[in-house]
DNA sequence: TATAAAAGGACTAAAACGGTCCTAAAGGTG
DNA sequence: CACCTTTAGGACCGTTTTAGTCCTTTTATA
């Protein structure tokens, strides 16, 4: 259980690529994809999602491609992994108030929100930073 | 990322109420499933897998049904959970030796092994004797 | 023997996963 | 301006998982 999607693996190996370029460095979407051994079109889309939300920044045309939106170490593994499979959430429960009609007599309720709770804290602990650092 | 299938769901709150029964006392599966507001053949299947593995206790004819396979406090959570999930695992990475050819290179091996053992411990910590006296 | 359960197996609709492919738009270059 | 390069967007698609249902068989009781 509680899986990362290869979608998710992708999106962590491509960012780490860019984050292990020298600075300012605008990296073609076929480089990173062949770097990290992913589908290029497929990481194209998780790349594209990126830049929307500002984790990346991307230029179109001739010299073009993809550079990191911020520097490494203001992003963190968090981050990357909440863009690509949505928010830390071990049960649909933690949603919103009054998602779980439950919610008052339910007594796995305040577990699911502790496990969100480590498991968060961990991946906001790690940045792109250190992950690239570490990482080959 | 990370939920419960309702698989889980089900299984917790049947297990739950079987752990609020008077102890030795033998349920229907009809009953279970009522009360827990769970599809019932689907409930089925699942303590039928719980059975196997001595979670629950089943037997079948007249005056048969399911029990608990030990004492509420004897089972964790986890071991619920990860009856009917599979193990606690958020990456592919940490299941065999091996079986990530990155494993020595990769920089985020660790924080899903840390990921892992947080979760784990969590789980392991709460028992379902604890879940059924807060439940209802 | 009839009846009351659980056990097992086959089946299914719908969603999620893991992509591919094609066209459009935007930005450089001669 | 025309052409080329590169990302952006949308449609599509096969496979797997989820979330079940239904029918038959086995086991136990009365």
């Amino acid at each position: 259980m509680m899986e990362l999607t290869r979608k998710g693996e992708y999106a962590i190996r491509g960012i780490i690529y860019l984050a292990q370029l020298p600075p300012g460095k605008v990296a073609l979407i076929s480089e990173i994809a062949e770097a990290a051994e992913v589908p290029q079109t497929f990481l194209a889309k998780i790349l594209q999602s990126f830049a929307k939300i500002g984790i990346v920044k991307s230029f179109r045309g001739a010299g073009g491609g993809f550079t990191l939106g911020r520097s490494a170490e203001q992003i963190t593994l968090r981050e990357v992994v909440e863009a690509v499979e949505g928010p830390i959430l071990p049960n649909r429960c933690l949603l919103g108030a009054g998602s779980c009609e439950r919610d008052g007599t339910c007594g796995v309720h305040p577990v699911w929100r502790e496990v969100q709770g480590k498991v968060v804290e961990v991946l906001d602990g790690v940045t792109i930073k250190e992950l690239a650092t570490r990482t080959k």
